[in-house]
RNA sequence: GCCCCAGUAGCUCAGCGGAUAGAGCAACUGCCUUCUAAGUAGUGGGCCACAGGUUCGAGUCCUGUCUGGGGCGCCA
């Protein structure tokens, strides 16, 4: 489907040198890209180029000349019915009638697999997201992280990459120790023996109920072992819990993971100690006040960072040394994306000087920080204190709002964008929520084929879908393509939520306009090939949906 | 003080250097004996924060200012 566009630039460069070698234009260079463009309004075509208006300089000629020539020999096109140069410059194209039509047979075709591309060239690539510290149940503060990787896992696999999901899970470091002596102190109280909570530890009710929950398994048997050995055994059940209630959280919302990769291993298995040993010997580590450094400075790197503190203990900037030395080096991984919120953002100069100096390409690495949400209530911002443990979980909200809304709210907006969540809105099932709109659309082409019944369409005529309305749908429909290309392309998942909402549109007013299953004499072919048009649109509106991972409901 | 992100219709936001800047909601006016009205047609609403610059062309790129958010820990 995408050809078309490489069709018609081939084309425009064609036109170009035929016009050149009939003394019609001046010998230039050809352009090495030709732009192709919507145009902003309906009337003016469907593709358009400015080509001209960026040739006018170098050929001394005005842009509507140039474009009147480049039409006058453009090479017919079987997608293109009319080209047509215009004011400033432009040629506005048009599609060709029958060409858009046969699209229906193509998409039913392709069904499934309509949208997709071949972009990525089957190129390995891991997006790592969500990874929230594994100290208590995933908050809402998470649900953008995991929408968005979710979504840009789904985009680049269309696109043809080969996608690794993974969870990096926090089991080696200092926090896990407060973790685990937190859950001690609560699994002791709730026994009967005065622990008190340690310091920075975590205050949330969820300790509690886990300690209880462990004493309901295994009775008080960590009282009886030594102090430091129940804090570590104890630790390491909470994580193995807090963990799993992640990974059915995340499910709940249609996330599945291909790994769930562990830091600690990270030490035992090596990985560390060898990429610690490529930055000494790449001088690029320096002792000082007790503590080991890594110069990030000299690699514009923003600020220095302390690798190993003076306490002994590896710092989270070692992690992610020897985690990225492990996705690129050890996994081979040629492309990663990191998904973090933007109170990380400091960070990423530091980790592209990382890369540098483990001798990695560090264009492979791209980062995506989103903007931090803030949750309302009926217009009112919702506080949350996780120190107090005053936490709004992922769970509570997806079960009060549905994953759909979830999903599509954090979605349609682009990463950069500082955004509220309006738990009332999303909940309201009304026409104020397009996630209904989108969704109805579906149901709709649902209902209608369960109208028709056990026709088969399967050879219904497409040519006879003249009508405006039938055609405007039709050109949504193969926009998907694009927009999955770009969405890819710029890892922006949101363009799919606003082109969702454009295809629901167009399939509602064809449904206004043209009646599908008509029973009158002579109608027989029209209603099939508009049952064909309807089934096809229900894929793609289907595809859509997947994409944003969202469900597409038959019945509403 | 320095760094990052944003500032577009009353509100929430799209807008891959190109044409007369768009959508949803809100407001107003219409449309249900018809396959789902969770729908649809129309109207009004804009110095694209401000000031310079680059360009044939700037909401889009550059510089500065203002406003809002985030960051600048031997926390992650």
């Amino acid at each position: 489907m995408s050809t078309v566009d490489s069709d018609i630039k081939a084309a425009l460069v064609s036109a170009l040198k035929t016009a050149c070698d009939a003394g019609e234009l001046p010998k230039f260079e050809m352009p090495a890209d030709i732009p192709l463009e919507r145009p902003k309004q309906d009337t003016m075509g469907d593709l358009a180029t400015p080509l001209c208006m960026q040739l006018a300089r170098m050929l001394h000629l005005a842009p509507i000349v140039i474009a009147t020539t480049v039409v006058k020999h453009l090479p017919t096109l079987e997608a293109i019915g009319q080209a047509e140069a215009v004011k400033p410059g432009y040629i506005n194209l048009r599609y060709n009638p029958e060409w858009l039509t046969r699209q229906v047979d193509a998409i039913m075709a392709a069904a499934d697999t309509f949208g997709n591309c071949d972009l990525g060239n089957g190129q390995r690539v891991q997006v790592e997201f969500v990874s929230a510290n594994p100290t208590g149940p995933l908050h809402i503060g998470a649900a953008r992280n995991a929408v968005l990787g979710d979504a840009i896992a789904r985009v680049l696999d269309a696109a043809g990459y080969a996608v690794q999901r993974e969870y990096y899970v926090n089991d080696a470091g200092s926090r896990v120790r407060v973790f685990g002596e937190t859950l001690y102190a609560r699994y002791a109280q709730a026994l009967g023996r005065d622990v008190p909570l340690p310091q920075d530890g975590y205050m949330g009710q969820y300790m509690a109920d886990m300690a209880n929950d462990i004493i309901g398994q295994v009775g008080d048997k960590y009282l009886q072992a030594p102090h430091d050995k129940a804090v570590l055994e104890l630790g390491a059940e909470g994580l193995r819990r807090v963990v799993a209630s992640a990974e059915a959280d995340l499910a709940f919302m249609g996330i599945r993971y291909d790994r769930w990769f562990s830091e600690a291993t990270l030490y035992s298995d090596g990985t560390y100690d060898r990429a610690l040993s490529i930055l000494r010997d790449g001088n690029h580590l320096e002792k000082h006040d007790g503590a080991l450094w890594f110069k990030a400075i000299e690699l514009g790197g923003g600020k220095d960072e302390v690798v190993i503190r003076s306490d002994g203990t590896p710092g989270y900037f070692a992690s992610d040394i020897a985690y990225h030395y492990n996705k690129f080096a050890i996994r081979g991984f040629e492309r990663v994306i990191d998904v973090w919120g933007a109170d990380h953002q400091g960070h990423v100069p530091r980790m592209r000087a990382m890369m540098q100096a483990l001798g990695l390409d560090p264009s492979c690495l791209t980062i995506i920080l989103y903007q931090l949400v803030t949750l309302k209530r009926g217009g009112e911002v919702v506080r949350l204190s996780k120190r107090t443990g005053d936490i709004i979980t992922l769970r509570e909200v997806l079960e009060e709002v549905g994953a759909d809304a979830v999903r599509f709210f954090l979605l349609a907006r682009d990463a950069d964008s500082q955004m509220d969540f309006d738990l009332d809105l999303a909940k309201e099932q009304s026409e104020v929520n397009p996630v209904y709109y989108v969704q109805y659309a579906h149901a709709r082409t649902s209902s209608i084929l369960r109208f028709a019944g056990d026709v088969d369409y399967s050879q219904g005529d497409v040519s006879l879908l003249t009508t405006e309305a039938e055609q405007a749908l039709i050109r949504r429909m193969i926009r998907l393509p694009e927009v999955v290309r770009i969405a890819a392309e710029h890892l922006a998942p949101h363009h799919l939520a606003y082109y969702a909402q454009e295809l629901a549109a167009s399939l509602h007013t064809f449904y206004r306009d043209c009646r599908v299953v008509n029973p009158e004499p002579g109608a027989e072919q029209i209603t099939l090939a508009r049952l064909k048009l309807v089934a096809a649109c229900r894929t793609v509106l289907a595809r859509t949906l997947h994409l944003m991972g969202m469900t597409a409901p038959d019945v509403m």
